[in-house]
DNA sequence: AAAATCTGCACAATCGTTTGCGCAAAAATA
DNA sequence: TATTTTTGCGCAAACGATTGTGCAGATTTT
C-alpha cells in the first residue's frame, strides 16, 4: 500500500501512463480509450486506492482548484460566519480553501498573501486588516483574482462585496430617532476602517436630517469589548447622559452592556442600546438586543461567485457591490413617546 | 512581470538553476556558493519578486508544510475557537492550514479527507463528525499522521486530545448538588458522541455519590438550540419541575433559556442553569451563566505539538490526552441552602 | 481492391523544484 | 614543484501528473 501513481497503475495494467491518465481524469471516452481498457484501469485504481497528486496536477495544469481565504480572526463569530459560507460555497464549486488567520496583524497578512501566492491558489477572498492595498494591487497585477469582503480600501479598484454600511448606520440611528431619542452616542471602531467610516457617516446623516447634528457624540477607537466598556463608563458619567447608545459592533456592545449593568441602569428603561452584527445569542440576552443585521450569506455567496467569474475570465472583476442591511427589532430600544 | 522561476532567474544572472535554488532555499553557504554569487541571485530574486512554487517543491520533496484541519462547523464558536488556536500554532511552526468544514456531514468528511490526502498535507487535525474511524484508520495505515481533537471513537487507537468530559460532567453536577439541588435535569447532545457519553457519565457519577441516582433525568438528542428549547419546555411542564438544568452545550443552553424566559420563570431564583463551553457573551447575559470551561487553548496547542512530533518521527503518536475542565462560577445557580 | 478514415493507444515534452555527483580552478600542503 | 584539499558551481535525474502528436491496425468509403 505504498504511494500509488499513474506509473504504478500503468505498470500493473500494462497500459501507458497517458492512457491511465486519460481514463482516470475522466476524458477516456473523449480520447478514444476503449471501454474495456477503461474498466480495467478504473478497477485497478479503485483496488489500490489511488489518490491523484494535486501537486503534480497543479504544477502541470497551472490550476489548483484551491482558493485562499484571508480572515482577520476566525475567532470572531462574524468572520467565522463569513468563512463558513465561503467554504461551503467554494466547495459547491469544487474548490478547496486554504485559510489564513491574520489575527488583525498586517505583517501576518502579508506573509499569508505570499504563502497563498506560492501555493498557487486560483484566487483569493480577502477580508483585509491592513490599511494599504499595495500588496493586493500588485497581486492583482500578477493576474491573481482577488475579491475583497467586508472591508476595503477607499482608493481601491479591486472588486469587493460588503454591507451598505452607510445605510446600516443610517437605519440604526434613524430607528432611535423615530423612537424619540435625541441624545444618541455612537461608539465606533478603528477610524481607518471603511465600514466604521461609513457607519459613522450614516449616523451623522440621520442626525443631520433630524436637525440633531450638534448632538453628535462619537467616541471609541476599536472593536474590543474593553473599548465598549470604557467608553460607556465615560458616557454614563457625563452630566448629560445619552438616552441611547449605538455600538458599531457586537463586541463593543458586550462591553457597553457590562458598564450599563454595573451602573445599575436598565436597558431599555434607563438607556437604549442598538448594535451591529447578528448573532443568535443577541436574541437570548435579557433584554434581547435590537441590531443591524448584515446579509452575510449573500455576501459570501456573491464573493465566491465574483471570484470564480474572475478566474474563468482570466481577469479581475470590476464589481464593487454593497448589499442592504436589515434592522432586527428587539427589546433594547425604548420608545420615548410612550 | 510574468511568472518568475528558478530558470528565469538563472537565465538572467548567468548561473545555473541548481545554484539559484541553493541560494534561494537558504543553504547557499552550506553548498559552498560564494557570497558574491549569492548576493547577485538574491537581489535579482528580490527585484523580480520571485515566489517559489510550493507545488513543485512539494512534489519534489514530498513535504508541503501544510496541515489539514477538519472541523464539523467553523460556524460554531467553539470550533472556531479551536481552529483559531490551531491555525496560530501551526503557523508558528511554519505550517499553513487547509481547512475543511464538514458541516457535520459524514460524506463531506470523507471527501474532505480525500482532498487533503491528494493535496499531500503533512498531517491532519481532525474533529470527526462521523461515527466510524475506518477511513481515518486507513489513512493512518497510509502513514498520514493524524490527531483527533474534541471527539474521538471509543475503539480507536488514534491519538487524540480532548477535555476530560467525564470530569466536566461530574464537576458541573457536583456543583449543583453542593448548592443543595436534588432534582437536576440534564439535556444532552447526540448520544453516540463520546464527549456527550462522558459528560453524562460524569453527571451520573455525581448523582450516584450523592445518593440521588434515581433522580437522574436525561433528555434531549442533539446540540441544537431547538433541542434545548423543546426539552426545557417539556421539563418545565412536568409536575415535578427540576430545580436545575445542566445543558451539555452552549447552544442547548440558549434554547433552554428561551424556554425558561417564556415560562415567566427566573434564573436563578426559580430555576438554576449550568452549561458547558466558555464564551465571552455568557458573562454578559443576565444573569451571567455558570459553566464548565474547556481548556481550548491547551487542547489546540497540544494537538499541533503531537502532530508535528508524529510528522518528525514518521509514525503516529500513541498519546491519548484528556485535559481538565474548569468551573466558571457566575450567577445562574441558586444556593438552595440560603 | 485501393484509398481514406477511424480506433486505440504509446511517446515524450513539460510544469518548477531539489539534490547527488562530478569537475575544473584555486588554495593549501608537502 | 607536485600533490592533495578546498572552493564554486553546473549537469541531469527525479517528483507525478497532462497533453499534442504519431502510428499502427481495423473499419469504412469509393
Amino acid at each position: 500500500m505504498k504511494n500509488e501513481t499513474l506509473f504504478s497503475i500503468a505498470k500493473r495494467t500494462g497500459f501507458s501512463i497517458s492512457t491511465v491518465s486519460r481514463v482516470l481524469s475522466g476524458n477516456g471516452r473523449n480520447s478514444r480509450i476503449s471501454e474495456k481498457t477503461a474498466k480495467i484501469i478504473r478497477e485497478e485504481a479503485q483496488k489500490c486506492n489511488y489518490t491523484p497528486s494535486a501537486l503534480a496536477k497543479g504544477l502541470r495544469t497551472n490550476k489548483t482548484d484551491t482558493l485562499g481565504l484571508i480572515i482577520p480572526s476566525i475567532d470572531n463569530p462574524y468572520f467565522a460566519n463569513i468563512a463558513h459560507i465561503i467554504i461551503q460555497e467554494a466547495r459547491s464549486h469544487d474548490y478547496t480553501i486554504i485559510l489564513v488567520d491574520t489575527m488583525e496583524d498586517e505583517i501576518l497578512e502579508r506573509e499569508g498573501i505570499s504563502s497563498l501566492l506560492s501555493r498557487k491558489v486560483d484566487g483569493m477572498v480577502v477580508v483585509p486588516c491592513g490599511q494599504n492595498a499595495d500588496l493586493l494591487e500588485r497581486t492583482n497585477g500578477n493576474e491573481m483574482p482577488v475579491v475583497l469582503v467586508d472591508r476595503y480600501y477607499g482608493s481601491t479598484s479591486l472588486p469587493y462585496v460588503c454591507t451598505d454600511n452607510f445605510n446600516g448606520g443610517y437605519i440604526a440611528t434613524r430607528h432611535l430617532i423615530d423612537k424619540g431619542h435625541k441624545k444618541i452616542a455612537c461608539i465606533e471602531g478603528p477610524r481607518h476602517s471603511m465600514p466604521v467610516k461609513e457607519r459613522v457617516r450614516g449616523y451623522m446623516q440621520a442626525l443631520k436630517e433630524a436637525g440633531l447634528e450638534e448632538n453628535a457624540n462619537i467616541v471609541g477607537e476599536n472593536f474590543s469589548i474593553q473599548n465598549g466598556y470604557v467608553e460607556t463608563k465615560l458616557l454614563l458619567n457625563k452630566k448629560e447622559r445619552p438616552t441611547a447608545i449605538f455600538s458599531l459592533s457586537n463586541t463593543i456592545l458586550l462591553g457597553s452592556i457590562k458598564a450599563i449593568n454595573e451602573s445599575g441602569l436598565h436597558i431599555p428603561d434607563d438607556i437604549s442600546a442598538i448594535s451591529f452584527d447578528n448573532y443568535a445569542y443577541l436574541d437570548y440576552m435579557n433584554p434581547s438586543i435590537t441590531r443591524i443585521s448584515q446579509p452575510i450569506e449573500e455576501i459570501g455567496i456573491l464573493a465566491v461567485k465574483l471570484l470564480i467569474e474572475s478566474i474563468a475570465q482570466g481577469k479581475n472583476s470590476t464589481s464593487q457591490i454593497q448589499l442592504p442591511p436589515r434592522l432586527i427589532e428587539c427589546n433594547s430600544v425604548r420608545n420615548l413617546f410612550l
